[in-house]
DNA sequence: CCGAGATATTTGTCCAGGACATGATCGCCT
DNA sequence: AGGCGATCATGTCCTGGACAAATATCTCGG
């Protein structure tokens, strides 16, 4: 039930894993009776209690599984084997020229924010927003930060405290950003409606989204994250949405997403549309029918115009014929 | 896995139902043994396969469940038995004087909320701002307005949407005078770290506590919510913070709050003040040695003037005796 | 040597039924 | 009335078995 930190070894309860890395209790103890690990101790009341050296193998695992690896192959395998791994087929995308081209802006950053100088940070974001201009800074700033941060920290380079100082950073300059950007007049454009399912509970996507979408003239309505599939449908209907953006990261369980905008399509009208984003990998390895997927904020404005295209399109077509049941 | 959709009859797998509903696997499996509801068919491979009219009937017990009604009593009973029981669970716990007052101001922006006008709560949260400043905005608006959102939807009054819709719009507005407050002189300003514990979702509080503290001149670090303990400790030491002030809701454990909050004075140095606040009723009803709980916003200044008094003298006893290693 | 189809293996999720810690309720006694 | 054990209610965990879907490997004709 809860942490049983008897004097100095922290341990977790199986629901505790389960949250921290995305694995089901039911992965979890299937993967203990076939690959013996995690193998867990036991606390008092004979339940299993994870220490905190197997949440970390775990989480390498889960990336190692997420880039394509799998789990007969590397569960049991040492830690050291598997950060090699990583080195290897992870990194290996963000090796590209633009990643070198960064990589010195963002080292600086990165070792900025370990310096624990939060004014500093602060300022720091500002200046780079009030550089580059809201776009720029969210495409080219925040999400390969972000991309670096999530990196340093699941390598154990980066204090879960760090991070969470820095997505709240982030969080209040972007929000800063979104209120400073005008409404689009009413008529023509798209309302967006932005939330992430249950189970995924970063924000720092769906904001950056907003700002995206608010920027491109849409009128986005947030409702936060982890909102349960039927009130998003309820919302929709409520604000008569045009498109409901959604954010995933890597931390929420693949089949679950896949069935969740299944039944999403399902469940919203067809003139709605569905785009997904994101740096959960699922979303670009399988199909969704009436889901668009979106791997990063570069081809947004252009669906979205496509979008307007096709919607004045079918405004005409409803002009002309004006009451089609 | 996926919804096996037969012909006509729309079934759902049972970790559908636990996405929608929010109930486990286990706790489905549990009622059904115990109380023969919900009783699902079987799909074709002998899994159960639960009909949308189940599915509804329990989204109406878990609304009942939360608002305090027991699993025992309320799950056997007939779909109109809980609709009624729903209409019936009125009023009756919140009838303060309070209330009475507040009520026909509140009662406008219940209103305008469930109109989902969005742009007009907008404008009408920065107006309010603007009238009354950060200060008493956060204290005589949102405060009540909050226990007002959050017992309307206890009710059944208020969909899950409108409270996230509201949550989200209220965090902007704050997030925004935040931002505005001038960060504090570096001497003498007292450094305060916010955060939750694990559990503890809601960041509101947060925010209100954020503005107060950055009003009243401190030197305000946010870790968001839902930071573990020992990366609370962490942060506290790297921040060098002389204040950890934490926020609590109902909707957690008593008991895992007591236990932590003495958890959390075991491992942070005596220095350092641990302050409590939120609508938790453990917080007032149980006391913890060196951790100071607030009922509201109110008394916070005046403990802050008390705290810089009792750090001025403990400054010139430091003085006096200069390395205290 | 390659690609399509058949076969084998892997893997996540489901199931049943049992256990138990925890928290609420109730009845008893002062 | 009010404090306090005894009892009941409830959610989560356990074991170990099963199986469908996904993926890998093999086979064989071109």
């Amino acid at each position: 039930m809860n942490e049983r930190s008897a004097a100095a070894v922290i341990t977790l309860s199986i629901a505790a894993v389960e949250r921290d890395t995305g694995l089901s209790k039911d992965t979890l103890r299937v993967w203990e009776r076939r690959y013996g690990f995690p193998s867990p101790g036991r606390d008092g009341i004979g339940e299993r209690a994870y220490t905190l050296a197997q949440v970390e193998k775990l989480r390498v695992v889960k990336r190692l599984l997420d880039a394509g690896h799998r789990p007969g192959r590397i569960v049991p395998l040492p830690i050291e084997a598997l950060q090699q791994l990583t080195e290897q087929t992870v990194d290996q995308p963000l090796r590209g020229v633009e990643a070198l081209l960064a990589s010195a802006d963002l080292r600086d950053h990165l070792a900025l924010i370990r310096s624990h100088d939060v004014p500093a940070v602060r300022s720091e974001l500002a200046r780079l927003l009030a550089r580059h201009g809201v776009a720029r800074f969210v495409v080219d700033v925040i999400s390969p930060l972000n991309a670096a941060v999530g990196d340093a920290w699941l390598r154990g380079q980066m204090e879960v405290f760090e991070e969470h100082t820095y997505t709240e950073l982030v969080q209040a300059v972007l929000r800063q950003a979104v209120t400073g950007i005008p409404e689009a007049a009413a008529s023509g454009a798209p309302r967006v409606l932005l939330s992430t399912f249950p189970g995924e509970p970063h924000g720092l996507g769906l904001l950056m989204a907003e700002a995206i979408f608010a920027l491109e003239g849409c009128r986005c309505v947030s409702l936060g994250v982890q909102t349960p599939l039927w009130d998003i449908v309820r919302a929709a209907q409520a604000y008569k949405t045009d498109i409901v953006a959604l954010s995933f990261t890597g931390c929420t369980n693949p089949n679950q997403v896949v069935d969740s905008l299944a039944e999403l399509r399902g469940k919203l009208p067809a003139h709605v549309g569905i785009w997904a984003g994101g740096s959960a990998p699922v979303l670009h390895r399988r199909r969704i029918d009436g889901v668009l997927p979106l791997a990063s904020f570069e081809p947004l404005a252009a669906e979205l115009q496509r979008w307007r295209a096709a919607s004045a399109v079918a405004a005409s077509a409803a002009a002309a014929k004006p009451c089609p049941a």
